[in-house]
DNA sequence: GTCATTTGCTTCGAGTTCGAAGCAGTAATT
DNA sequence: AATTACTGCTTCGAACTCGAAGCAAATGAC
C-alpha cells in the first residue's frame, strides 16, 4: 500500500487548476449554448445523447445513470421533464416489472438532431481551437487513463471520516 | 476566419468524453471528501482556498467570483452562509461604498488548514496516481493552453450589445 | 412455501443554483 | 451641476439537486 502524498509537485498543481477552471468554463458555455439552441440543460442533453447511442434508443433507469453520475431521484425528476416534453417515453420492463425503460421518442430524436452540430461546435471552438492533433491525442490518452483507474476505484472514500460538531 | 466543423475526429470525441467522465467523478469524490472533512461544499472550499491565497486573506466579492464561475447571486449566498460560520467578515470597502469586501477570519484559515491536505490526499489519489510525471507536465500544458484560449474569448461572443428600450 | 434481503425506482424535504429585477454608489457626458 | 450610464452587490422566485425514506418486485435462505 503505497502512501498518499498531501502536497502536489507545482506540475500537478498547474494541471489540477488548468483541470477545474477548463471544466467549469467549458461546462457554463455549453450550458447556454444548449439552453439557447433546444431548451435543454446539459443534463437533460447528455440524457439524450445516451439514449441517441443506445442500440433502440431505449434504456433502463439505471443504465441511463450510469456514467452521468447524477442521483438516482435526479434522474426520475429529469425523466419526468423529458416525458412531459414528449422528448422520451417510460414504460415498465418486460422482463422485470421494477425496472423502468425509457425510450427516446422521434420528437426527442429530432431535438437531439437540432441541437447536435452546435452542441459539437461549442466544444470544437472552446476546446479544441487552441489545440494541435498531436495534443489532442496526448489529452485522450491521458485522460483516458485517469478514467479508467477511476471507474476501477471503488466509490468508498478515501479518507477516514472525522466527526463534525453537532 | 476558420470556420468551426460540426463534428469532432475519434480523438477529439475520445478526449470529450474521458474529460467530462474525469471531472463529473473528481468532482463528486472531492465533494465527498470535502463534506466530511470539513462540512464544507466545493464551491465554499474553493472560495476559502481563494481567499487563503490572496495577500491579506482579503478580496472584492467580484475578484472572488472570477475564476469560480459562479453567479454574483450565488456568491452573495454562500458568503453569507461563511460569515454565519464565523469563518469569513464582510465589511464596505473603504475606497468604494459599493463594493464589499470579504475577509478570511482565524477560524476560517483554520478549517482550511485542517480540511487541505486530505484535498490534496483525493485530488492524488483520483487524478494523479495513474498519470506518469511527463503525463503531468504534458496535461498541465494541454490543459493550461485550453484555459488560456478560454480566459481570452469574451464570455458573450454571439450576441450584440443590448439595450433597454422603455 | 415463507420470510428476509436486495434491487429499481419514486416521493419528499431541505439545500443550492441561477437570472432578472432592484438599489445605491460611482463615473461620464453635457 | 444635472442628467445619464454603469458598476457592485443583494433580494426574489423558480428550477434543479441530493440523500433519506418508502414502496413494490425479485432474489435468496431456510
Amino acid at each position: 500500500m503505497t502512501e498518499t502524498p498531501t502536497s502536489l509537485t507545482p506540475a500537478q498543481l498547474g494541471a489540477y487548476f488548468a483541470f477545474t477552471e477548463v471544466s467549469s468554463l467549458v461546462r457554463h458555455s455549453v450550458e447556454k449554448q444548449l439552453r439557447s439552441a433546444g431548451d435543454l440543460s446539459y443534463v437533460q442533453f447528455q440524457l439524450l445523447a445516451r439514449l441517441g447511442d443506445a442500440p433502440d434508443g431505449r434504456l433502463r433507469m439505471t443504465d441511463l445513470a450510469d456514467g452521468v453520475v447524477y442521483s438516482r431521484s435526479g434522474l426520475t425528476y429529469q425523466a419526468q421533464l423529458l416525458e412531459q416534453r414528449g422528448l422520451v417515453t417510460r414504460m415498465p420492463s418486460p422482463d422485470d416489472e421494477r425496472s423502468t425503460v425509457v425510450a427516446l421518442s422521434d420528437a426527442g430524436r429530432a431535438v437531439l438532431a437540432a441541437v447536435f452540430p452546435g452542441h459539437i461546435a461549442t466544444v470544437h471552438q472552446l476546446l479544441f481551437a487552441a489545440l494541435s492533433d498531436h495534443d489532442v491525442d496526448e489529452l485522450a490518452r491521458i485522460l483516458g487513463q485517469a478514467a479508467d483507474r477511476l471507474r476501477a476505484t471503488p466509490p468508498r472514500s478515501a479518507t477516514p471520516r472525522q466527526r463534525k460538531n453537532p
